[in-house]
DNA sequence: ATGGTTATTTTAAAATCGTGAATGTATATA
DNA sequence: TATATACATTCACGATTTTAAAATAACCAT
């Protein structure tokens, strides 16, 4: 019950960044006596703390609440194709100190996995000064369907892993709280929390990597389903005549706008001799690369991509009515190769008579970190739910050591 | 506060049907003082009953609540293309009454309709012999896109309206509250109440009738969407190059599911000699029938609805994973015309890596009824929420006339 | 300094809500 | 008829929040 109004206080004290008591009860309705009680309370646990004053209006000028930036660090984890990727971040979700390992070819059975993670996060750690104890939690991000709940992974086809449970193994080398989830998933979690989701009730986050992910936001609560594979856009039918996909059917959208699908058709346009690549062992980076100089073979093949992604696009638009959608991932750094032409895809595939669309398209700049960041938000929302359960004692005091 | 505690142990009598309070107590997990008092409230204001002495376990034998069932009367309307049906239904969502009035060709102005509507539920309540005051508000459900805020309905395609209020015309007429919701909402909302929906989280109701519809709800909550416009589920494109559909794009699913698709296909193979009808003004009724009795032309168009059907409910299983998907309207006659088709063609699109499909099928048999009932609902739902908005007062006995 | 204004805190009284423990009630069976 | 058993109610209590009012704090303009 007060558990309720003390995540009422910090969802408006972290949507409005820095805000004043009497601001607080405008906003969640509650009296400024409660105000006072609550924020009294979160200060007590160092969950938020008194910033600085804020501007004179003609009285006693306010005293400006924020998020207490250093009440908690957690660490953020995520797995792409071949890297691990760890960081620290702070209660803002700041980053603080960041880790890459790469993952070598054909080690990735999921107990070298789990031994990477394990190492990632202590060596960032031990990099960045901090002690163990300092750290309330490990938030590990995962390119597959994940069941947050028992910590299985249901299928991850980086890997072609099937129904393995990585966090039960990390868990046995690590003390930490462990969380697990799809990367799409943690991507919406961190939108909602300091990206361009904050106070938006409704949107998705649209991940382009080597698969297409989603992440649903629906009135303010992460989406998952009846049994959690909801959300899997990147395996919807576009074309049924379409080249093979990893899931086993043949064009989705992931089979044209993923990375890997990408990848695939340069290569098949280099056998057909439609283009000469520089070395036989082509990257998406290389591909990407050519096209941005000017291969108009490589650049039909973006724009195939994104015609295909953007009639995907219209679905979703036209299923969810969301206010906003979020691009992110390696595969923004096309841009205009694959967007302009999603663009018109997506226009022509909207009808008129429900108005315009009021969606908004946001496309993020591609970066590494914001994958682990994301992962690690995951952690900072369960403290927020229960400060209580935060490894670090109370009475600690909480300031970083670098 | 207490009004979500009140919901609670409503929503709980309303799954169980007929329950004691000691299990009310188990199920809400309240403790039986707090459900003594607050079902002591609802008794009081009449929205439960005590119904009878269930059976006997050793001790006292336990009270059994229920709804009850003449707790309040409200009308629920569902137009047409060419009828409006009003029902009068119980706190129980019984039709006690109901009412059916043609609407005459071209006569579809929104000032004809909303006079059609208000003798309908005067006809309605006239004929049941009650009285205006025993009802507690009227409902309407639009084949359309419906603004249920502002009552607006922003597009109808059966007559082409744009942006028109007919509710507001209708409370000129009626002292009663008035609700208006697209019918794919209403009769996911009577799902949910009553019927398959009960005790479902996340489940989608697709309506096939002139065109398609698609109620969602998700976490136990009717979705709009961000501006109202979710779930317009007729309106994705299958099928780029596909015949035009009324909403002015080409190839929806509307375009080859929707009835007046399926009679339009008709109407062109009659003109090609591939079919020759009995009479030439042919109705979507004379199609089925035809196609039921053996013509392989027309069961071939029932098929490729299917087909076109089930591709566009594969999407909406990958990206909402429901738990159930329920099909009513009109166009649910065709049965294993259309149906077969579409659940081949859906299980070919969806992935087997995701684990078997858990979302369970539901046809429901097409009854014109529960279209009105539906609309009634939506004022039940809104009564609970709110009993003291009840229209006839609490002091007064609710037995009906009839 | 003084007064005016707005922000925050404190205080006390009252309301609301749900709980636990004890009590009351209804039934079948020994 | 007494008893065991399970269901239901009563009542005092604690936790939480609100209202209302007063006190305090901070700042500017005069």
């Amino acid at each position: 019950m007060r558990a309720m109004s003390r995540s009422t206080i910090l969802d408006a004290i972290r949507n409005a960044g820095l805000i004043s008591r009497i601001d607080l009860a405008r906003t969640t309705g509650f009296s400024q006596s409660s105000v006072t009680g609550l924020t009294a309370e979160l200060i007590r646990e160092q969950l938020i703390i008194e910033k600085k004053v804020g501007e004179y209006e003609g009285g006693r000028p306010p005293m400006l609440l924020s998020l207490n930036p250093d009440g908690a660090y957690v660490v953020g984890v995520n797995i792409t194709f071949d890297t691990i990727v760890a960081v620290i971040i702070n209660m803002e979700a700041r980053v603080l100190a960041i880790q890459r390992t790469p993952i070598e070819k054909n080690r990735h059975s999921v107990a070298d996995i789990a031994d990477g993670i394990v190492r990632a996060v202590q060596a960032c750690i031990w990099e960045a000064n901090f002690s163990k104890e300092q750290i309330s939690g490990v938030g590990i991000g995962i390119p597959g369907l994940v069941d947050s709940d028992s910590g299985i992974i249901r299928f991850m086809p980086n890997y072609n892993w099937e129904n393995v449970n990585l966090r039960d193994l990390v868990q046995m080398q690590l003390k930490h709280p462990i969380y697990i989830e799809n990367s799409s998933n943690t991507l919406a979690i961190a939108e909602q929390w300091l990206g361009e989701g904050k106070g938006v009730g409704n949107f998705l986050v649209v991940t382009l990597e080597n698969g297409v992910g989603l992440g649903i936001v629906i009135q303010g609560h992460l989406y998952r389903g009846q049994s959690g594979t909801a959300g899997e856009f990147g395996h919807i039918t576009i074309d049924p005549g379409g080249p093979p996909c990893r899931c086993g059917k043949n064009g989705c959208v992931e089979s044209y706008a993923g990375n890997i699908s990408i990848l695939r058709a340069a290569r098949i346009a280099a056998q057909n001799g439609d283009w000469k690549p520089q070395h036989p062992d082509i990257t998406y980076d290389d591909v990407l690369n050519s096209a941005l100089a000017g291969n108009t073979c490589l650049i039909d093949i973006f724009k195939t991509a994104g015609q295909k992604l953007g009639l995907g696009i219209s679905h979703l638009i036209t299923l969810f009515n969301p206010a906003k959608i979020i691009f992110t991932g390696r595969g923004v750094r096309a841009g205009a190769l694959m967007f302009d032409s999603m663009d018109a895809q997506m226009k022509l595939h909207l009808s008129t008579k429900f108005g315009p669309s009021q969606t908004q398209i946001v496309i993020k700049h591609w970066n590494e970190k914001d994958w682990a960041r994301g992962a690690g938000t995951l952690v900072l929302g369960e403290l927020y739910k229960s400060p209580m359960s935060r490894m670090a004692g109370l009475g600690k005091t909480m300031s970083p050591p670098g």
